[in-house]
Parts: structure tokens; C-alpha cells; sequence
DNA sequence: TTATATATTGCATTCGAATGCAATTTATGG
DNA sequence: CCATAAATTGCATTCGAATGCAATATATAA
């Protein structure tokens, strides 16, 4: 009988699995030490030594193990990212900066998307255990969960929120100097009846931008405009309409929305229900210029938020928190810029 | 001289940095193994055991090193999700579903958002480390990319994409199907003159929609519709409109968008630039049925693509694949629904 | 050329949890 | 009450790479 003639498949490696850095080592005739520094940056190695180990790892095709790196050096290179609602239409194009950016520093986004802010302690129990380097939130924190980045060391920074009064870092739009903004053109445009179509009321980010918008309106002697609290969302934007268009006899010259989403509501509110058009009807802001807000059909004056430049900073800050511990906090305030759109009459 | 009156601060802890398993094994008098396995479900423990194991953890505050567990384990709980562009308005809305599908199953999403679909194997180069436990694509990638999956014995999974002939798990809405489905509906309303704005020549989800339309419009007796390429942009739908209507002396009676937003800045050039409104003047479809589709300025008529269904597939298929390891490969197709809006002259 | 400084390399240990196996305890049966 | 089975527990090792330290090789100075 003769011999089966099976293909006798030479595997350059025996093992099932990976490669490890000792496969690489017993391949190049070197110490598994050897293979580890060659792939640490800055590691003294010989030319000679280098060539070798590269050429064994090439021909096994091996890839160093990030889970056993972070466990011996104590970082992961991973970084969470806490969004409370992706589907808010601003946060996409965050998020997409923040990874693209994070991944230039050889870092990686967990990514947790959380359906309500009221899932965040849970959120935090699942982020723990992955020892991240840091994380960026933006969502809000209670002081107590605050302390526990602390109590951990754990880098944070708020992307648009912050905790007052106490020392965490943050990047944030000025929200109330956007406000202001746009009352100061709306009324220069001749507005005096101003509605306000503010966020849920514990949207810290929309407090602010209707305590903005309410303020200078004081300064400016326009006492008490009425102030709706909707969810962000278009058909809130375009229920508030209706509740507004209820109640006054006589409809507002201008309507402050705490974003754009909001605004696009209410424009199509004014316009289907009650056939008033901007800008000669009625006035119509937003605020984050999110890309919709340049469609032709909405052509919102709104602020716009530095995204790319604010995620510049967020990174940065978290990176650098990262990389020295003597950590000091910082909190570093972008003002918006005004997108004159066609929604308002306006007068910059 | 009297005693410091220092406080005398007792942690419980002396050593710095997160409690292991060895803490609380010392705190509780037994040994690190028991500890582990207090942690593990299943396990075989006495209730005596598991609580005084329990009361240490709490007291000291022991959270399990996942990434110490990720390397015995060999088991990392983490996925990895590409998308090629996060700023398509649709893919928001699938990952907030995907990263909350997953986090019920206990596992972790690492983000992987990419500038170009150019950018996929240098993305994959960064993924290859963590050892992730499954890979949700919703990219293109090429036949060798797929390739290196099986290779490694990472279980992949393709969302709204597919490499035609080879044996790869994924998870599709029926764009052709889709398509059909809308020529249909505007034949039947009469029709006869159509157009096309596709996707990028290279996107095979956009190619899926063009194609199945043409199709049905031969089978329909339409021959050659007018095809004009785009990039799924509202500029793009926008722009199109120009183009077409610069070559055509009679504008068409129908445009078929590859997705949405095209068919949002198709409509907006159509009303701003030519006087044309829908749906009396001109018949706009898009594809995706996106959030703004809703918006009172537009009232898509689309087609709905079943995101709930469709990401519960891919997450369940990926973990079962990630379970059972004799992962058979499996293609599931759901069908869109059709959003009727006032986009267009449609009977159904 | 020899002595000293510098650069490379290997050895052995470490990170923190999981797990096979053996030792021990507890439960069950006769 | 003793023997055997079953359930717990601990011991020792493992996962894969990083790193302090000592050993060796190379470069520089005298």
C-alpha cells in the first residue's frame, strides 16, 4: 500500500491562533524581549537586530496584541465616548471628528450611545472595567458620578457640558454669548416680540442658550417673553407652534429655538399651519448649524458651533491629560459664529 | 510634645491604582481563584462563599479587569463597527441601535469611522490588535480584505453590503426590490418620463437601486432613462437638478434618488431654481426614509429601510457567531417599506 | 592596546483574571 | 456511623507583551 501522498501542508507555525511575539522570537533566533522592543518606538535596538525580527514578523504575519500590551502597561489606548442621543443630528459629525482625530494619536473610541441621560450610571459600570485612558462625555454628570473619575483617576472631558463650580475640564459653545447674538440682530432688525422655544428643562446646554437669549433681551427692555419647553426634536419645534399660535391673539415677530432641529419644526409650522413664511412673517432662529440648516427650503440665521475646532480641543485636552498626570483642569469656552441665513430678518 | 493628630486616613487599600482580584481575595480570606470565580455566572460557589466574596468586592470597590479577562479568556467582548460616513444622516440612526443591541449582550462597540472608504485597510490594520470578537462592515471591502477575516477566524458581518459569490454573512435591505417598488407606484400614477440620480458609480448599494429601477422601467416598456451620477449629498441632488435641466428641454415627470437626502436637495433646486413644486409639477422619490424624509417641506415618498429588524439581524448573527464557532454564513434580505409621502404623483 | 563608557541583548518577572487538576468539604446512601 | 459521590475550594499555571536589571557586545578614549 503505498503512501498517501497527503499535501504535507508546512505551516510556517504549528499553534491554532495568533502569532505571538515568542513565535517571532523562536523564528528570528531571538529573545521574546527583542521582538517587544522592536515594536516599541524609541527602544534600543540594533539596526541589524531590527531588520531580522521585522522580516520573522512579516513572514508570520504578526500582530502585536494591544489586550496584553494594555494589561502589562497599565494603558489601554482606548477612550469612551458618552453621547447621549446620536440621532440628534449634531452629533454624528462630533463624533466622527472625534474618532478621526483620536485615531491620529494611535487611540481608539468605545462608543457608548445611550438611549437616555438616565442610563449614565449604567453606562459608567461598563466602561469601568475596560480600564480607558479617558473619556470624553457629552451627556451630563452628577457631581457624585464626577467623583468617580476622580476617585479613579480617569481623564475626563465634558464636550458641551460642564459641572459648575467645580474643576473638570471642558470644551463648550458659548451658549449664552450665541443667544445673545441673535437677539442683539433680531432686535436690531426691529423685533420686540420674541418667543423663546427652549430645550427640555434639564438640558444644561439649553438653559444656558434661553438664559442667554432672556437676558440681553432684558438689557434691551423687552421684558418676559413667553418660553416653551420642547425635546430638541422637529415635531417638537412644530408642536410648540401650535400651543403658541393657541394662546397669543397675536402671533410673535420672532422665535429664539434652542437648536436648529427645533426651528426647522417651527418653520414648517408657521408655514403649513398657519401660512406664515419667513422672513416676512415671522422670524425664525436656531442654533448649532448642523447641515440641514443650509437646505434651501429652511436657510436657517443660526450659530453655528466650531465642531472641527472644539473636537480639535477636546482631544487634545483629554491626550494631554492622559500623557502627563499632573493634570490640571481647564475649561476652554469657543463663541459660535452667526450663520445669516433667509429664516430671520436680521441685522448683524 | 503631643501626638500629630493626623487623621490617620485608613484605606482599606495601601497599594495605588484599581482593587484586583487578589485584594479582595486577601480582604475576604480566600483565594483569588474563588474570587474569579464569584465573578464568572455558572460557576460552582457556595452562597457562603459568593457572599463574603461579594461584601470584600463591594467594600473595597473591585470592578474585573476586562482587559485581564480579554487575555486569558481569549474572548476581548468588543466589536468593531466601520462606517464610511457617519454625516449620511442614515447611518446615525443604525449605530445608536447597534451599539445598544450590543451593549445588551455585554459587549462593547469600538468605533471605527472612516474619511473615505479608501481608508479600509489601514482601518483594518487598527483593529487586527485589539482582537476584537466580530466585525460589523458597513464598507466596502475587497475580495483579499474579506480574505484576511478568515484568516484571523473573525466572524464579519456585512450591513448593507456584499460580496457578490462568496460566502459571507450579511445583512441587506432589498435595495433592488425597493426600487421596483417605487417606478411601480409612479408608473401606475402616470408616469412615463424618468430619471435617474444615482450614487457614486463605485457605491453597490447605489448601483442595487439604479439597477433595479432601470429594470423594472424596461420590463415596464420605459427604455433608457437619463442616469446622472451623484454622491448622496443634498449639494449633489441639488446640483443634479441643474445639470439635467440644462440638457433636457422638457423636464422629466419623475426622479428616482439613490437616497433621501439627493431627493431633499432635488426637491429644493426643482422649487427654487425652476419653479417646479412637487408633486404637481415634478414627481421626487428618495431611499432610506431618514428622519427629515418626515419634514413637512418635503414628505418623502421613499422607501423605508427596516433599521430595527435589520440591525437586531446583524447583531444576533454576529454573536452567534461568535458563539457557536461552526459559523455557517447566512445573507438576509429585508425588504423596505414604503413611506408614502406628497413627494410625488404615486399610486400603490 | 587596554580600560572605560555606551549601546544591545537576554533573563526573569510582572500585569490581573481564568481554569485544569488535586485536595478538601459537604451531601447522600446504605 | 462509615463509604462513596458530589460540590467547593485552593494551587499553580496560563494568556502575550513590557521592562528592570544584569550580561554581553561595541564604541570611544587614553
Amino acid at each position: 500500500m503505498p503512501e498517501k501522498t497527503q499535501p504535507k501542508v508546512v505551516s510556517i507555525k504549528s499553534g491554532k491562533g495568533p502569532v505571538t511575539s515568542y513565535d517571532v522570537a523562536r523564528h528570528a533566533g531571538v529573545s521574546q524581549s527583542a521582538v517587544s522592543r522592536c515594536f516599541k518606538p524609541g527602544a534600543s535596538v540594533s539596526t541589524k537586530m531590527r531588520e531580522r525580527v521585522m522580516k520573522a514578523a512579516e513572514e508570520l504575519g504578526y500582530e502585536p496584541n494591544a489586550i496584553a500590551r494594555s494589561l502589562i502597561s497599565g494603558r489601554s489606548n482606548l477612550v469612551a465616548v458618552l453621547i447621549s442621543n446620536l440621532t440628534n443630528l449634531y452629533y454624528p459629525e462630533v463624533l466622527a471628528e472625534l474618532t478621526q482625530r483620536f485615531s491620529a494619536h494611535g487611540v481608539r473610541v468605545l462608543l457608548f450611545a445611550l438611549k437616555s441621560e438616565a442610563d449614565v450610571s449604567e453606562t459608567l459600570q461598563q466602561i469601568w472595567p475596560y480600564r480607558v485612558d479617558g473619556v470624553i462625555a457629552a451627556t451630563e454628570l452628577s457631581p457624585e458620578q464626577v467623583g468617580e473619575f476622580e476617585k479613579r483617576e480617569v481623564p475626563l472631558v465634558f464636550y458641551n457640558r460642564h459641572l459648575t463650580g467645580s474643576p473638570v475640564s471642558s470644551v463648550c459653545c458659548d451658549q449664552e454669548d450665541g443667544a445673545r447674538q441673535l437677539v442683539n440682530g433680531l432686535y436690531r432688525a426691529g423685533h420686540r416680540k420674541f418667543v423663546i422655544f427652549a430645550g427640555p428643562p434639564e438640558s444644561v446646554v439649553g438653559v444656558e442658550r434661553k438664559t442667554g437669549a432672556i437676558e440681553r433681551l432684558e438689557e434691551l427692555g423687552v421684558e418676559d417673553p413667553a418660553v416653551f419647553n420642547g425635546d430638541y426634536s422637529y415635531e417638537s419645534g412644530y408642536a410648540l407652534v401650535g400651543n403658541l399660535m393657541n394662546k397669543k391673539a397675536s402671533p410673535p415677530d420672532a422665535v429664539i429655538c434652542a437648536n436648529d432641529v427645533m426651528a426647522i419644526g417651527a418653520l414648517d409650522a408657521f408655514r403649513v399651519n398657519h401660512g406664515l413664511t419667513a422672513p416676512d412673517d415671522i422670524s425664525v432662529v436656531g442654533f448649532d448649524g448642523v447641515g440641514p440648516s443650509h437646505w434651501k427650503s429652511y436657510n436657517l440665521t443660526t450659530i453655528r458651533q466650531p465642531v472641527r475646532r472644539m473636537t480639535e480641543a477636546a482631544v487634545n485636552m483629554l491626550m494631554e491629560m492622559i500623557e502627563e498626570s499632573d493634570s490640571s483642569n481647564e475649561k476652554r469656552v469657543f463663541s459660535g459664529m452667526l450663520q445669516a441665513g433667509g429664516s430671520a430678518r436680521f441685522i448683524n
